[in-house]
RNA sequence: GCCCAUAUGGCUCAGGGGUAGAGCACACCCUUGGUAAGGGUGAGGUCGUGAGUUCAAGUCUCACUAUGGGCUCCA
């Protein structure tokens, strides 16, 4: 059923065409109806868009403020703004694409004009003229030719090769400004003065199509909101963000650091080291539970194992090599293909499988320069790894086991807030189609049964089997995979790995590829950023510092730092002649959990006074104090019963 | 690898063609102070590396290296 939507004044020009959906009529009349005939049309600027349908709605759809994509509307404008803006600037600046993205927009140039942070302002000021004029948006649908042979005229080679990617039975679209122009589906706002605030962030570079074989072009970043506030709002919380990197949170607190003479690979200081040691602990633990057994491989071998592996063929310009009494070796970029050779060191039956194999090796792996990122992208590091050899019949029971195992790390860990992404068969591949459909199917279904949520990338699996991504964001909302499994049914044959079946002949069995952390390295530096450098008691380098109020009360401190240290608690003791608020306000950015006051009133009692990071305070007994600290540690509690807030 | 930017004491930063400044941290002294910075004195850098321009370069130019923001890549 069709609704004709009344306008009583003149912007009924926009609602000539029919709304379908009583629902629809229903929310435009609950939004902008004062009275119950027709729609009064009280604030033009509410409206943003109210001509074109969003993509993948079959309604004609009106976008207003209170619409969840108002924002994509007003940045997906800006950027249009953006593009005039830099045309009129430097003319002979060709446009591609312009789109929008989470919290902003940017638009890819091709000009001669090499574009510098100084330009921004420039930009932003034409930005704003033309903002201020008000300009109306107009929408245009042109035949192909048509379009193309505009395009043409204006020497806009790119649009012309974007127009002849579109289906041809769609229509082109044309929107307009002050006589400018561009390609686009739209929506866009009525007027240019709908941007109420916005702002230039970055520039850097980019590729045409996005592939690097292509013409290098110049991208300029750039958020949008409906209000000045909003957009204040944003950038404060940018700040925020920035705040909690963990490259930063490192140097303060001490844990690591770089040195140019190795680029991209940590040096761990003795605090970084116990948050590194205590994880791998824990998932030794785990490994405990789970019936995982730990082994040590090589770190270097000849480089034939790589050519029997193929990673020489698909890896080599991420591989470090080296010479040795002229016999090639290579430095392990990853433990599988040592665990395919002690996997076949030995005859293995079916009885023996699943065999699940963990390696805390360390890993090098050459990467780009220019692609290293603090702790998350680096070229040294140690995955929490293991393969795991089962038949295909076990494939099924493994998968859910392992992530019911990752489930319950992340838990612990408090970060319950991870997104799965399912990777099936990409175009090119090995094996047969059975084979992923049956291993694809084991991973959806392991998934399904575990009620856990997950999202379909088609075709974007390894050539030899279909994987499970677990990814995390970090401050800045920048994706980093964590955890994986991967089904591999190419290295058990490279490596022409065997298990004699119940039927006393030869079977292949299948590898698991897993991690839970992914990387020691990448994890902690998402941790520290999900947790603020504010590490669970349990992680924390430093438990509890003992803080004397003055000299006077060192000796009794010592007493109980001795206590302390018997009962297994990191504890540390601050015995500089300093004040009190001195202390504490070093503790604090320390991000110690406990600080422990001793005062006048403390010594040669039993209750202590105790001090919680988050700022609260209480006097407990010396036992309770301890058997809190017992609790917090032994169940991984991330926060503290003193925590008030 | 590509584009842009940055590179000054341990850290955070200012400065800027004539041979370096601040705060924090550090050392020493005074202060012995109850829940986020008490005071004083002092030590510490030749300004990422190399080359060039100049009478003179941290300061200008170029190259390199590293880092940052992106792109690409990421078994």
């Amino acid at each position: 059923m069709d609704y004709k939507v009344i306008l009583p004044d003149a912007s009924e020009k926009y609602f000539d065409q029919p709304v379908t959906g009583l629902e629809l009529a229903q929310s435009i009349s609950s939004q902008f109806a004062k009275s119950a005939v027709g729609l009064r049309y009280t604030d033009s600027q509410e409206i943003l868009d109210l001509r074109t349908q969003i993509p993948n709605e079959t309604q004609t759809h009106i976008v207003t403020l209170k619409d969840e994509s108002s924002r994509e509307v007003i940045r997906h404008s800006a950027a249009h703004i953006l593009a005039q803006a830099v045309q009129s600037l430097w003319p002979k600046t060709q446009v591609t694409i312009g789109p929008v993205i989470e919290d902003g927009f940017f638009y890819d140039f091709d000009s001669e004009h090499v574009f510098v942070p100084e330009d921004l302002p420039v930009i932003e000021k034409k930005m704003k003229e033309i903002i201020k004029k008000n300009f109306e948006i107009t929408k245009k649908v042109l035949p192909r030719d048509e379009a193309i042979k505009l395009f043409k005229d204006m020497g806009e080679t790119y649009k012309i090769e974007l127009i002849e990617a579109i289906d041809e039975s769609e229509s082109v679209s044309v929107y307009s400004q002050d006589g400018w122009l561009d390609l686009c589906r739209g929506p866009h706002l009525q007027k240019t003065g709908q941007v109420k605030a916005f702002k230039l962030t970055s520039i850097s570079g980019c590729y045409w199509r996005g592939d690097e074989n292509n013409k290098a072009l110049q991208r300029i970043y750039g958020t949008a909101f409906e209000s000045k506030e909003a957009l204040a709002e944003h950038l404060h919380l940018l700040e925020e963000a920035k705040k909690r990197d963990h490259r930063k949170l490192g140097k303060e607190l001490n844990l690591f650091h770089f040195h140019p003479l190795s680029p991209g690979a940590p040096f761990f200081s003795p605090k970084g080291a116990t948050v590194y040691r205590r994880l791998q602990n824990y998932i030794r633990d785990k490994y405990k539970k789970y019936n995982y057994d730990e082994v040590i491989t090589p770190q270097i071998f000849d480089v034939d194992l790589y050519h029997q592996s193929g990673h020489y063929e698909n890896y080599r310009e991420n591989m470090y090599f080296t010479e040795t009494e002229s016999r090639s070796f290579s430095v392990k970029p990853m433990n599988c293909p040592g665990h395919c050779l002690w996997y076949g060191s030995d005859k293995r039956s079916y009885r023996d499988l699943p065999i699940r194999i963990a390696d805390f090796g360390r890993l090098h792996r050459c990467e780009r320069s220019g692609t290293m990122h603090g702790l998350t992208r680096v070229r040294s590091f140690c995955q929490d790894d293991a393969h795991i050899f089962c038949t295909q019949d076990q494939l099924m029971s493994e998968i859910g086991e392992f992530m019911t195992m990752l489930n319950e790390i992340y838990t612990e860990l408090g970060m319950s807030d991870y997104k799965i992404y399912l990777s099936t068969r990409p175009e090119k591949r090995m094996g047969a189609d059975e084979t992923w459909d049956q291993s694809e199917q084991a991973l959806e279904s392991a998934l399904k049964s575990l009620n856990l949520e997950y999202t379909v990338n088609e075709g974007d699996g390894a050539f030899y089997g279909p994987k499970l991504d677990i990814m995390f964001v970090d401050a800045l909302k920048r994706p980093w995979q964590l955890g994986t499994l991967q089904c591999d049914f190419n290295l058990p044959k490279a490596f022409e790995l065997e298990y004699v079946g119940m039927d006393n002949t030869n079977h292949r069995p299948v590898m698991l590829h897993r991690a839970v952390l992914g990387s020691l390295e990448r994890f902690i530096g998402v941790y520290l950023e999900h947790t603020a450098g504010r590490l669970p008691l349990w992680l924390s380098p430093n438990a509890v510092k003992i803080l004397p109020v003055s000299d006077r009360h060192i000796e009794f401190s010592q007493t109980i730092f001795k206590v302390l240290e018997e009962a297994k608690i990191d504890v540390s003791l601050d015995d500089r002649s300093e004040k009190l608020g001195y202390k504490i306000r070093q503790a604090q950015l320390e991000q110690i959990p406990y600080m422990m006051i001793v005062g006048d009133e403390e010594v040669g009692g039993t209750e202590v006074s105790v001090r919680h990071r988050s700022g609260a305070t209480q006097k407990m007994i010396m036992k309770a104090f301890l058997e809190l600290l017992d609790l917090e540690k032994s169940q991984r509690r991330l926060q503290s019963t003193l925590q008030l807030d």
